[in-house]
DNA sequence: GATTAAAGTTCCACAAATTCCCACAAAAAA
DNA sequence: TTTTTTGTGGGAATTTGTGGAACTTTAATC
């Protein structure tokens, strides 16, 4: 999954997938609250790997780990592709208007659009960083 | 990979491989943003050992890499050897009318032509470069 | 318990964008 | 010159993205 791709959340909640991500994300897709007001995407395959993870933390250690899992959605595009986000997850995020879509490789980030595009500005401003990045990927 | 091929841009945002490269770029590459608003380009070999370099940075670390990961694309050259170079990554690199190859052994560079002849003049203009550059090659 | 309102789903329709395909000019090879 | 390959343009068909209507379900009110 890679690319970055932008669409608009409508009133009624409603989102849609961005074609180039739809097949890996396939027919069902689970939800999570990430870093920075962003959200995880993850397909059901990889879904199962998170989920694995969260079983073998000790109950009594998982204070964090409640919180992030009873705020997962379980998604399920329409005939158009589209799939409704639980007004939480809206909200943790901020998605009012427009919203992306980031491919992460074996998952997706959502972020609102604006929150994002700032902060991406920020990193490319400095070239720097872009320097640093490709050394640390052997490039 | 290797030489300096200058095709143009059309409306549609298509490009053309052009023909000495195009064996080793095969069906399916990927482009990804570079220094100084160039582009890269991966054959799917190579992009694999990319993805593999960043599939072994952790989550938490991975800010820079969230930028450079979703301003990737998946590129599949059609009939007549174009592809579709998605508007981001046409805007980071400044593409609008003639665009530049280079071959740079397992991968390959974009740029747009005129800020590339630029640099490049610039660079040929200090004979100093060279000589440095062949002492660096042990040459 | 019936009626109405609100919220949530599913479906249809349409414009814009993208892909696919065909045609042709220019350049290179035979 | 003739033929093939390379490079460019553009139209037609499909897909994508968006809005909203119609229908269900849930809840609220009398």
């Amino acid at each position: 999954m890679f690319g970055k791709f932008t669409h608009n959340v409508d009133p009624k909640g409603r989102l849609f997938v961005p074609a180039k991500l739809r097949e890996e994300l396939g027919d069902v897709f689970y939800v999570m609250i990430g870093l920075e007001n962003s959200l995880m995407v993850f397909p059901e395959s990889k879904w199962e790997q998170v989920n694995e993870s969260f079983n073998s933390v000790p109950l009594s250690d998982s204070g964090a780990l409640r919180y992030i899992r009873s705020n997962v959605a379980r998604c399920e595009p329409d005939k158009q592709g589209r799939f409704v986000l639980p007004p939480i997850l809206r909200k943790y995020a901020n998605l009012t208007n427009d919203v992306t879509f980031l491919g992460q490789g074996d998952h997706a980030e959502i972020w609102d659009a604006d929150a994002y595009n700032a902060k991406e500005a920020a990193w490319l401003a400095n070239s720097d960083n872009l320097a640093t990045a490709l050394k640390e990927l052997g490039l």
